[in-house]
DNA sequence: CGGGCAGAACTAGTATACAAGTCGCTGTCG
DNA sequence: CGACAGCGACTTGTATACTAGTTCTGCCCG
């Protein structure tokens, strides 16, 4: 039974599958901000070695969204405001990039894609977790317009802070229909050739994080790093705080 | 002697030692593209132990620099003018946005270190590879104009192909007297405020790599990545070839 | 009862051992 | 002479052992 949790009959490494595990419940936040990750924990946990776990978290590390320090812990890092605001002026610089290089005409297979994505959007009581999917893969979209849905997955990687401070404001806000709008908008703006007002929505729509980061740090600043430099606290103290 | 290449007194890490060892060459080309990394072999020939080694060969995988073949072997990727195309793609929609967002007085002291850069960068007879390190921190030192710096690292860890083509072109003018004055017209644009015309010349400079992808590619091919879907050849093979 | 020091218990970094797979070479058989 | 089977030398993936360091804990002493 434990030894299945990292999937039993996968043909990938579980390198990769403990990997791709702890990324998703970091940026879920099942893996709060401040959480300690032990090697020898979550390799017990997952049924596997050390190894993948260790190289997982390398792996994290490297996006930013875990921190190690030698010979005292792990722990998964907390929202950084000056990271969020970082990983959005990269991603938006591309998105609107892309919005400036849309081809005259646009491919009818990749603008059916869209239309098809944007009506999931509006299920009423759509399950949040569904919708954060389907905005990926919206603006995933948007970018395939242009030829550029490579340049995606660099963003993906960079974007970690960005997206938990995303997926907090969605909670928090407790509907997408907001987004929707904006989602439809810039849709409608991009296949009318108005690049323009396309590049004025996507500015406003991918803006509106920093306002979840203010009001939100307001209420739980524990969720974000303060500006001190804080040092990590061992787990009998930290772990389930 | 032999254990001392990976650095003897440094506090790093043996495996972060290793990571800027192998990145620095698969850069520089002095690591060739479709080489072959054997993890005991670079364990051995740097003094660790695999442990480090194989941690690094994954960080560089994960940048695309090293192609990992499970059961057959570590390979440094071939240039792929499409990767070269999505971070130059990256990188124009980073270093434009920056411009863009200029404050209307810059900071003095950063300007004035840009005018240092560009001095040094006009020594007659400069070495290519100080250019390189001078034309890296002329572009940081944009970004940071408009306090966008930490976007900078992300572009760094996209470019690996990017890096590559550029320097073959670099090696290939054997002057980069051209790029100078392109540095040069960027810096002044800026300055003056004249946003419009540093657009357009970043523009310019940072696709003059496509042109230097299609001239050494024809003389070249072996650097380049394929469209057939090669499969790595065993190391007897591939090794000093 | 309080303070300080020693050691236990934990951490990640590194080294080594083992497992599983790929592929080239060679010897043998048809 | 050619095809093929099997052995062996390699590869990376995973597990385990050991090292060096940090921090909490609890005992001992004042």
């Amino acid at each position: 039974m434990i030894a299945s949790v990292v999937g039993t009959n996968t043909k990938k490494t579980s390198r990769r599958a403990v990997y791709e595990l702890l990324r998703k419940r970091v940026l879920t936040m099942e893996l709060p901000p401040g959480a300690a990750l032990s090697e020898n924990e979550l390799a017990a946990a997952l049924g596997v070695s050390r190894t993948p776990v260790r190289e997982s978290l390398i792996l994290l590390a490297e996006e930013g969204l875990v921190q190690v320090f030698p010979q005292v812990g792990s722990f998964v890092s907390r929202v950084d405001p000056v990271k969020v605001a970082d990983a959005q002026f990269l991603r938006e610089a591309v998105e609107l990039a892309a919005l400036d290089d849309l081809p005259p005409v646009l491919d009818p297979s990749l603008v059916r894609d869209l239309e098809t994505n944007l009506e999931r959007q509006r299920q009423p009581g759509i399950d949040l977790e569904e919708f954060f999917a389907l905005d990926e893969a919206f603006h995933q979209g948007l970018l395939r317009l242009s030829g550029h849905a490579n340049a995606w997955a660099t963003v993906v990687a960079a974007k970690g802070h960005l997206d938990r401070a995303r997926r907090l404001g969605l909670y928090d806000a407790s509907s997408p229909s907001a987004f929707v709008l904006q989602h439809t908008e810039i849709f409608d703006a991009a296949t009318r050739g108005d690049a323009q007002l396309a590049r004025t929505a996507m500015r406003t729509h991918l803006r509106a994080v920093f306002d979840d980061v203010e009001r939100i740090r307001a209420r739980s600043p524990e969720l974000f790093s303060s500006n001190s430099t804080s040092v990590p606290t061992r787990r009998s103290i930290a772990v389930w705080e």
